[in-house]
DNA sequence: GTGTTTATCGTCAGGGAGACGACTATGATC
DNA sequence: GATCATAGTCGTCTCCCTGACGATAAACAC
């Protein structure tokens, strides 16, 4: 049977991006008002149409520096080059997921540090940080008090698929080290995964944990006291990828 | 900026099937001899264009069936219905991946139980189940003694992938059932993971981490003497589906 | 100096896993 | 039928990790 063009549907393809950072205590993702019609006004996650010469990743760590002017790193890549942990999530290809045509959407994971502030073409009306339980909670009041209307698309869908990756995967893998700056102390690392994972971790044990894991950290030799209290030592993040044993994220 | 359908470029999406199951005491994967160029004669994974009315799972799914006869059943949905184990494992999109057109193919990973063999259309030379070893091995010697051309198009790495993602999340979850009968024994269960995992695992430890962990299986009351030896008690997979604390896989 | 905050070290008990001995119940072989 | 090989199942022992939690250290605020 020859190569026939008209043997398939067409099909649009876009990469759709849950950018997680912390903030404030508290897990949160980038979102961006929709300024056209579907959802026009509604928040959503950062995307776009993958180009005709494009890779997958390549669109999504395009789209990443447009909406936060993060770097992506490669996966591969040693540690903490300043730029942010992208990979890629999962696919969304529902025939009626957009109303418009059929479209299917790779959404990727991007883990940032903390930044100043979302950058959305100049607009800082049009894209904002929001905590996850505000954007996954359907019908209630966001933090200016406004209705929190859900998030367009299939999106809330994506970012709770999202969240639950990162959650998992800063267990068994250093990748909680993606939310910290350069250099962070054992506190920080540790207000990382109380934020993610919304628990309460002993301080003591964390720091047994994550200073007695071969490679997960590398002391700088110096020292800070920005969060207040007793001078903490300085670390980078170690060439390890995978934490084994895993860090136990504790039941309920 | 109103709606413009010129606004992106046309992609043909596919799913192609990574379908591991255990043979032999070996991890054996479905192959399918392409008829048609580009590739021709070489082997590939399964797969095909996805409908246009057709969601990604579904379409996963009626090519699962097509070439195996298996049902999958709904990763939601209670224990062995006799179906097969399917999710979506990854999205690959690179823009040379297909010399024809631009494809992007949406990888699912399948597991079955040992099947008796391959029907693709009734022809027996065009499908089978070859270990994922011999699939994966550039320019060695297959079963019959022929040069192993590598697989077609980029299908070596989504196998890879799929061999990874199996190899990693029978650790955690209670998956390694997808591969056994409804009815099976803990030894039947150890040579799964022995051959998945590649390793010998202890049949003493193995027996009282699988029977004491709650939830994973639950014995049926029968015997069975078909592995020779002393008759082993049957058992179903139980409801639990997530592992706590996780099956550890030795290291090296 | 006293209190507060955060960091860091230590101790102790309990659970799980690896190593491995011992026993059991089949079929195969002599 | 005795013996052997094969699998399955139960126990024991030790080591390591974890969770719980006491104690000390070093900064800042007053």
């Amino acid at each position: 049977m020859p190569y026939d063009p008209s043997a398939f549907p067409p099909f649009a393809v876009t990469v759709d991006l849950v950018v997680l950072t912390v903030r404030r205590h508290a897990l949160c993702a980038l979102a961006v008002r929709r300024g056209e019609p579907p959802f026009q006004g509604r928040w959503a996650l950062p995307g776009g149409f993958v180009r005709a010469d494009e890779d997958l990743a390549q669109a999504a760590a395009r789209e990443l520096a447009e909406e936060t002017g993060l770097r992506a790193h490669d996966p591969d890549a040693a540690a903490q080059d300043n730029g942010a942990h992208l990979e890629q999530l999962a696919t969304y290809g529902d025939p009626k997921r957009d109303p418009r045509m059929r479209v299917v959407s790779v959404a990727h994971l991007a883990l940032a540090p903390d930044l100043p502030a979302p950058r959305a073409g100049g607009d800082a009306n049009s894209a904002r940080w929001a905590p996850v339980e505000e954007l996954l909670q359907r019908g209630g009041y966001g933090r200016e008090g406004e209705l929190a209307a859900p998030l367009a698309f299939d999106h809330a869908q994506i970012l709770a698929d999202g969240v639950e990756r990162a959650r998992s995967k800063i267990e068994y893998s250093s990748l909680a080290t993606a939310f910290c700056p350069a250099e962070f102390t054992v506190g920080e690392l540790r207000r990382v995964y109380e934020a993610v994972w919304g628990v309460a971790l002993d301080p003591r044990n964390f720091h047994r944990k994550v200073t007695g894991t071969p490679g997960f950290l590398v002391p700088t030799g110096g020292t800070t006291t920005r969060q207040g209290g007793r001078p903490a030592q300085l670390f980078r993040a170690g060439g390890a990828t995978l934490l084994n044993p895993p860090m136990l994220r504790p039941e309920v």
